[in-house]
DNA sequence: AGGACGGCGTTTTTT
DNA sequence: ACGCCGTCCT
């Protein structure tokens, strides 16, 4: 019964579906069929009997791609599905966690912490070693540690020149101490679910054995995305079996910057020596200019494997390239052209996006979409962040786990009931002193006595109350638990008196959590979806034009996408030029890269002459990224005002070359504006308004309109 | 306990 | 420009 479904794939897909044995890379270019690849494959490895739905293992990042293959491979296979191991890389480690919790001294039930968590924890650690918060911020701070983490390493891996001169050499000791409070909080960070992991396969040959026995094969995805921890984790699994198959596109690696490490797929063939490479590089997405494109701009990057994506299909149309005088008229432009694609192209809202390099870049096109009456939907806000949801799941937390301290100290004043820092300062004393949960030395003041009758009272009431409930755990349905705590607390309350406008939304997201709740078995269940699962609820009604960072558009396709921002000192983000040098660049350029794969039909790219950052005009120079785009597959569609402007040329060598000339107008960033009065070759000679006369580099100043 | 005020930083973000 | 956070004042 050979599958009519292999029929459907092109010479390299079948080949990469009906490799069976041994590890192998499969380099799949952007729109190149990946998830066909890996769910045939999957289908194929049943179907061939070379494995049992449960020795499969596909790993994503998200849950949103690991629901979708699931969904795939169900219309292919049907109920087995259920048997597969489906999971990102932190849901299967937390599942793993669970059942082996007690070697790395945590307990079953342990609490799964989330980034906000995470960083009251850090602020905790530096405030008890008298750091100076201001000097070292929590979030630079947890950044070493989640960096660190990435690696592997726990901190008796970190080398001491890895730590070296961090945080006023204090980085490691704190990493340590951090460690010793998520263990007393019977607590893990995201990090540490893979940690965790690893100390326990390497610890223990025979549960790391069961594991290679029951997994066979394993599948990951968006390789490209995965840190060294990840890579450590998949290896061990693997180890026995060899049974390997990792599919990525090196040229959409746009994750450096938290951890991941595009080496792990470069260097794939060098680990698996007898691994089999695959490219896929027929597109099935784009137009033909679209793609030339694209293709044009990444092959400015060094590091990377090197594909050549073609495409049967037509060439299309060439690409928009607009400039526009002000960040205002740049939105309004794209406001008007999508009116003009969904009132005569015959295009529809929801397969239209606008990608942009950073969140607040969004805001002047949404100005621009209610002008116009435009719906849209920014792509973003997460429902399980919102202060409310954190706060009853910080109440839901705290009945699950009483060693939550986290939990506790978030809604123990929360609403306000006479419970204010004094006395939380003094509850924290006691618990660290008598070594218990600050829920446990709650309970050992109110013994022990210490505290003002009327904070006595208070916390009397507040502790009975939890207690109460707590009584309740194994009887109430936990929806129920859920209103009663709402109600009980206070804390429902708390939001339906306050005549603030969002308040009103915040009870609607109360009702919704209740609902979202019941559709989960228990209590449990739901605290470990939270934790890990957070991006809820993303049912895309149609009709909107979508709003969104190009990181988040990784993995989508529209039939026209608007490419706005393209600046210098925008896009490619400086930041990331001054972090991570050429390294930077490089990523940078991969993200326009995903940012042009996205369109299948339509894309415009644009940029503004002069722009408003944090409150002051910047006068921007046209993207490299612009001048990377070969000619033959763009138009230029810019205003004639927008001649003035510095742009690039078709060619990378050709920057240095300026055309300033006496008496240009020109803006620099530390100096201001000013006149240029003689020009040798690179350098010009400038008399600044305020500054006087200086010489610099061409590079460092910009053109603006005269006076 | 909660509001007013001043200083600072300001890319991307999953789990 | 703006929002967040910490501090001070009521």
């Amino acid at each position: 019964m050979t599958a009519k479904w292999l029929d459907a794939l092109n010479p390299p897909q079948r080949e990469a579906v009906e490799h069976i044995d041994g590890p192998l890379l499969v380099l799949s270019g952007a729109g190149t069929g990946k998830t066909r690849v890996l769910t045939c494959r999957l289908a194929n490895l049943i179907f061939t009997g070379a494995a049992q739905p449960w020795n499969i293992l596909a790993v994503t990042f998200t849950n949103k791609a690991a629901r979708e293959m699931r969904e795939r491979v169900a219309d292919l296979i049907g109920a087995d599905v259920e048997k597969v191991w489906f999971g990102t890389f932190h849901a299967l480690a937390a599942r793993i966690l669970r059942r082996h919790a007690e070697i790395v001294g945590l307990t079953p039930n342990f609490t799964i912490l989330d980034a906000d968590d995470q960083l009251r924890l850090v602020k905790q650690i530096l405030i008890a070693n008298n750091m100076d918060v201001k000097r070292f911020p929590p979030r630079m701070v947890a950044a070493i540690i989640e960096r660190w983490k990435d690696k592997g390493l726990m901190p008796d891996k970190v080398s001491s020149g890895e730590a070296g001169h961090l945080l006023g050499g204090r980085a490691l000791d704190l990493y340590a101490q951090y460690q010793q409070r998520l263990l007393a909080l019977n607590a893990c960070d995201f990090g540490d679910l893979l940690l965790h992991n690893l100390t326990i396969f390497m610890g223990h040959a025979d549960i790391l054995a069961s594991y290679q026995t029951r997994i066979t094969h394993i599948m990951v995805d968006e390789y490209q995305d995965s840190n060294v921890a990840q890579y450590l984790w998949i290896r061990l699994l693997a180890q026995k079996s060899r049974n390997l198959c990792c599919v990525g596109d090196d040229d959409q690696s746009i994750y450096g910057w938290r951890g991941a490490e595009v080496e792990n797929m470069l260097r794939f063939a060098e680990i698996y020596p007898d691994a089999k490479t695959i490219r896929l590089e027929e597109n099935y997405r784009s137009t033909g200019h679209i793609l030339g494109a694209a293709s044009g701009l990444i092959a400015h990057n060094h590091s990377r494997l090197g594909k050549t994506l073609y495409t049967a299909d037509a060439q299309g149309e060439k690409i928009h390239v607009c400039g526009f005088w002000d960040g205002m008229r740049e939105a309004q432009g794209v406001a008007t052209e999508i009116l003009a694609l969904t009132q005569q192209g015959g295009h529809s809202l929801s397969e239209i996006a606008v990608l942009v390099r950073a969140g607040s870049q969004t805001r002047e096109f949404e100005e621009a979409f209610i002008r116009e009456k435009i719906p849209y939907r920014v792509v973003g806000a997460k429902f399980y962040e919102r202060l409310e949801i954190r706060d009853a799941v910080a109440y839901l937390r705290l009945l699950a786990q009483s060693a939550d301290d986290l939990a506790f100290e978030r809604i123990i004043n929360t609403p306000a009931r006479g419970l204010g820092a004094k006395t939380i300062e003094q509850i924290r004393r006691v618990a660290r002193a008598a070594k218990l949960s600050m829920f446990a030395g709650a309970q050992k003041i109110l013994v022990d006595g210490g505290l003002k009758p009327a904070a006595h009272r208070y916390l009397t009431a507040f502790i009975d109350m939890i207690l109460g409930w707590q009584k309740q755990l194994d009887t109430l349905h936990h929806t129920a638990l859920l209103e009663l705590v709402l109600e009980q607390s206070g804390y429902m309350a708390m939001w339906q008196n306050e005549k603030t406008p969002d308040a009103e939304g915040r009870v609607e997201n109360l009702n919704e959590l209740i609902t979202a709740l019941g559709t989960f078995p228990d209590l449990r269940a739901f605290l470990d979806h939270i934790a890990l699962v957070m991006d809820g609820d993303t049912a895309s009604p149609g009709g909107e034009v979508m709003l969104m960072t190009l990181h988040a558009a990784k993995g989508l396709e529209f039939d026209v996408v608007f490419l706005p921002c393209w600046e210098e000192g925008a896009f490619p983000s400086p930041r990331t030029l001054d972090e991570k040098g050429m390294a930077g660049l490089e990523e940078e350029r991969r993200l326009a890269y995903v940012g042009i794969t996205r369109a299948r039909q339509k894309l415009y790219i644009s940029y503004a002459a002069s722009r408003r950052v944090h409150g002051l005009w910047q006068n921007g120079a046209v993207s490299r990224f612009i001048g990377e785009l070969p000619p033959e597959h763009i138009i230029e569609e810019s205003d004639q005002t927008m001649r003035g402007m510095r742009r690039p040329v078709n060619a990378a060598s050709s920057y240095s070359k300026n055309d300033y000339r006496i008496g240009d107008r020109i803006f620099h960033q530390k100096f201001g504006n000013g006149n240029v009065i003689a020009v040798d070759g690179d350098n010009l000679e400038v008399d600044f308004d305020k500054a006087g006369e200086k010489t610099l580099r061409a590079s460092f100043v910009k053109k603006v309109p005269k006076l």
